[in-house]
DNA sequence: CCGTCGGTGTTGACGTATCAACATGTTATC
DNA sequence: GATAACATGTTGATACGTCAACACCGACGG
């Protein structure tokens, strides 16, 4: 179809053109779910799909309290990240910061963020429903959940 | 399939927890694929997983050129996401911006930007083998094609 | 004790993404 | 032409992610 032949299809070691294809519509894939949900999730509540998540984490825990690198782990962010974006939280009054032993710091979920997370739920599942799973079929979901499992390990 | 019902399964609007789990999971995929290529990719070359894409896209049009809007579509980025990207890759030197007709601006590739974008593929198929076609079988490829078309489909 | 080291958290700088507001050029309609 | 509607591109403010550098604490070996 196009006359432009990539040196990627002849150098050893690089992508095939086929393969390069798709990994591009993985990224395209991406880039269109995760990023329109969090996208979409933000205008309609004010809350990036950041904090829903920090959020979220909290509230499923026994106490609503954690260190701040169990979060981390939970979350698999970075410390850095995580103390920036708890920082903007903690401004909108959703999360408290106390010295835990250690050298440690407690995080734990106000009631404001409580409430702040219960509301977004609803509108949450409402665009993950439309965006993820009403176009996909129960055997896509299964393959998807090995293709997770392959790329995440280690 | 299971005989346990939580409230949350029976509350119309809201996701199961098998359906946030499953949602949950394919955010940490997105996050250890999609992310940490591009993050390796700018701690090897210093270019961001964007200005690759651009520049490579830039790279397969016949003269090099593109309208900013064509460009735009191309990337699936909106018109401001790709201005304030131009801004910095024109000041690294990877791109030239002229005015055309009818209001556009046309993009053109520099020399040093092909030869950026030449220099950063083989580390790009390097880091994409590793983290995502060593990982999956064949069967799973198709798949995850018939998945990424109909997530993306409007 | 003292010093060092590993684990933890913060800060500042910079690149990036999004939104609203603006500026400019094109086209249609009168 | 005048003007309205639309397309295109830029700018500034704000939020976010990453890196390097720093500060703090506790444990361990002299």
């Amino acid at each position: 179809m196009s006359t432009i032949i990539s040196y990627v299809e002849v150098m050893p070691g690089t992508l095939t053109r086929k393969q390069f294809d798709a990994w591009r519509g993985f990224r395209f894939m991406v880039e269109e779910t995760s990023l329109c949900v969090s996208r979409e999730l933000f205008s309609s509540t004010g809350m990036s799909g950041g904090q829903f998540g920090i959020l979220t984490t909290l509230v499923e825990t026994p106490l609503h309290l954690m260190r701040q690198q169990e979060l981390a782990d939970a979350m698999r962010w970075d410390r850095t990240r995580l103390s920036h974006q708890l920082t903007r939280m903690e401004t909108r009054g959703w999360i408290n910061r106390k010295k835990g032993d250690k050298g440690a710091t407690l995080v734990s979920l106000t009631e404001a963020g409580r409430q702040a997370q219960h509301r977004a739920v609803p509108r949450l599942s409402q665009i993950v429903k439309q965006r993820f799973f009403s176009r996909l079929t129960q055997a896509q979901l299964t393959t998807l959940e090995e293709i997770r499992a392959a790329l995440t390990i280690e």
